[in-house]
DNA sequence: CTTGTCGGTTCTCTCTTTGTTCTCTACAGT
DNA sequence: ACTGTAGAGAACAAAGAGAGAACCGACAAG
């Protein structure tokens, strides 16, 4: 993943600052504070740092420049957002926690971790209670490992294979059998790159 | 791998020192630092660390000089001391090396890092390539994952079994048996407490 | 319902900065 | 003299950054 270029910094230092505030600014207003003209070369940056994962989409909407989770400051570690199971949501934890992550478990993009529940991965060695690094990101390769929101409403942990028209999740465990989905019932929301275990 | 010139090896620590900045360098911030007035003159040294795998290449954006992850001086991690696998005495690597190593993966106690070879523990989740965190003592509980050494020969990955008179090495994946030992014949030089993987 | 405004999106055009590749020169040590 | 290291400077290509115009959807006023 490509780091940001100076400006691009700058307008994310800008919106943590604008965090705390009511409203997310306008894109008039983040001109004006940012000495720019023209909203274009502004929404330019913008466009980086949705790529960059560092800010939400916004389609359209109004007031949309809003920071992603993952674009908190990793003071120290990354954020532990949760527990991810087959077959349902990811359980958010309840306390804001971060955890200690080295950098060659990790990319330069913004990651993640989730606690992994059951065994539906454990032919690929993920086991339960196991920790997984995630880049957060809404494309994948196949045979990558990624946390896919099936119907915006079941997240889990499967290895990811794309044919035209259908999306295919393998569970690496051979008591579950591969799902088939259409392509617009799965939303990836993040690449496996890391994996921790404690004993 | 062929050595840096002393040139190079100037350009190298002076990117090391830069390493804390927010952004990377441009070519005319370090010819300025260094007393170059040619950026043709300092590419060359910069390629060169490309080549020796110091420096990320960076295909033309600006501020693209990175230091690679094996450039950059850990001093607080573990030392990673070389590979192990089923049926062979500890392979050492060739370079001195350190690896970074969450708080969380390892105990209070003297550890080091083995990257793992071959599946005789794919069945616990402990696949080829993974690296795990090795407390260095000389017992086990039974049940954990030892580094164990054979005769003073065989350093293996087993997960043990202390019973009066015996020792049972239990490799977890089923194409491989457990091997029945005099106790003393196996010398226990270290047990797993963590395990991390890279995608 | 129509209309106008606001705010996000896309586009092209420009200019500067910066990385890259050349060639040429200098110098030290076999 | 030959080779490897070092540097200068020119020339080029591409990225970064901004300006400004045009477009379009949402929403509120008339």
């Amino acid at each position: 993943m490509r780091s940001l270029t100076p400006r691009q910094q700058d307008l994310l230092d800008y919106l943590r600052g604008c965090a705390a505030e009511e409203h997310a600014p306008t894109l008039d207003t983040i001109c004006r504070d940012m000495g720019l003209r023209s909203r274009g070369s502004l929404h330019k940056h913008i466009r980086a740092l949705v790529a960059a994962g560092l800010v939400e989409p916004m389609g359209g909407q109004h007031r949309g420049v809003r920071l992603t989770q993952a674009a908190i400051p990793d003071e120290d570690g990354l954020p532990l957002l949760g527990r991810i199971a087959a077959g349902r949501p990811i359980e958010a934890v309840t306390h804001d926690s971060r955890i200690q992550v080295p950098a060659a478990l990790r990319t330069q993009g913004p990651c993640y971790v989730l606690e992994v529940r059951g065994d539906s991965m454990s032919d690929d060695g993920i086991l339960d209670g196991d920790w997984v690094v995630v880049e957060q990101r809404d494309h994948a390769r196949n045979g990558e490992v990624v946390v896919a929101l099936v119907d915006d409403e079941e997240a889990t942990l499967k290895r990811i294979e794309q044919r035209p028209g259908v999306v295919r999740l393998h569970p690496a465990n051979a008591a579950y059998a591969p799902l088939d989905y259409h392509p617009g019932r799965v939303r990836i929301q993040g690449v496996v790159v890391g994996q921790m275990r404690r004993y």
